[in-house]
DNA sequence: CTCCGTGCAAAGCGTTTGCACGGCG
DNA sequence: CGCCGTGCAAACGCTTTGCACGGAG
């Protein structure tokens, strides 16, 4: 997935295309990590000094619906990063100082055993790892 | 860990006994589920129907620091369950509806191959499974 | 008698929603 | 030129905090 990818798809489905949205796509499809909708704010407010939160959030919740990005919930907020693969199932480390984040292909559900969910029905899961990432561990030793 | 080894525990401090800590605790030992702030003041309502968000609040934070509680994240709230267990380490299935939960003894960082978080200075992990338990999925069935 | 625990009220934070206007298509 | 996207402002839900009083130790 890139900007173009997720632009057509916005015009596929009758959305309009406005500089404001395109930013917020190139913000995420640069970072490559997790961000707040404050994080996107600041990014936007370079160049666009008037925007406001109601348009990150609601922009955030379409591409969130449409799954241009991933969601997650971290420390009381909502993160959104750049959706890394739409085929392929997979969980993250995540950096809680920068929201960098590291893929892991492995999925605990595939080793658990069937007796272990048999009797709940199972909608979903959550497996993350948290920590910090090369640079900010190091950032944080210097502090 | 019981109501009365809380109650010691919280002694032990020097926090005081009151009916409300002891009947929070209570309401916990005998769930034994996730709750939320307004499931422990619903229950609490009957006999202290005086009592605030308040103290519910400082309550269950303190229990959180003397991990007498465990606590997760769901859907944009806190949810609190009695410890289950102070020397085991543990994950859950969560039922969704009503906060019930099945343990899991295994653990997926333990399956993980080393190189995967080498680079990471790992400091915690979330493994939760979501879905309904045998009642609250048999009650939708009917709904 | 001395603090700690509590209720009250207000504020805090992230997020959502109603409204009217302006710009994309 | 119609409707979607936006800014503004207010409201929302959950949680936290300042204050003064009352009850546990």
């Amino acid at each position: 997935m890139n900007v173009e990818q997720a632009l057509s798809q916005l015009k596929e489905k009758g959305y309009k295309f406005t500089g404001k949205r395109e930013e917020i796509l190139s913000v995420f499809a640069q970072e490559k990590r997790y961000l707040s909708a404050k994080d996107v704010l600041s990014a936007l407010q370079m160049n666009y000094p008037n925007i406001s939160f109601d348009t990150v959030y609601r922009n955030l919740s379409l591409f969130e619906e449409m799954e241009i990005l991933e969601v997650t919930e971290l420390e009381g907020e909502k993160r959104f990063r750049f959706q890394c693969s739409t085929t392929r199932h997979h969980h993250h480390l995540i950096c809680l100082d920068c929201g960098k984040t590291k893929q892991i292909h492995a999925c605990p559900m595939d080793w658990l055993e069937d007796s272990e969910e048999e009797e709940f029905q199972v909608t979903g899961h959550k497996f993350e790892i948290y920590g910090y990432c090369p640079e900010c561990s190091s950032a944080a030793v210097q502090a």
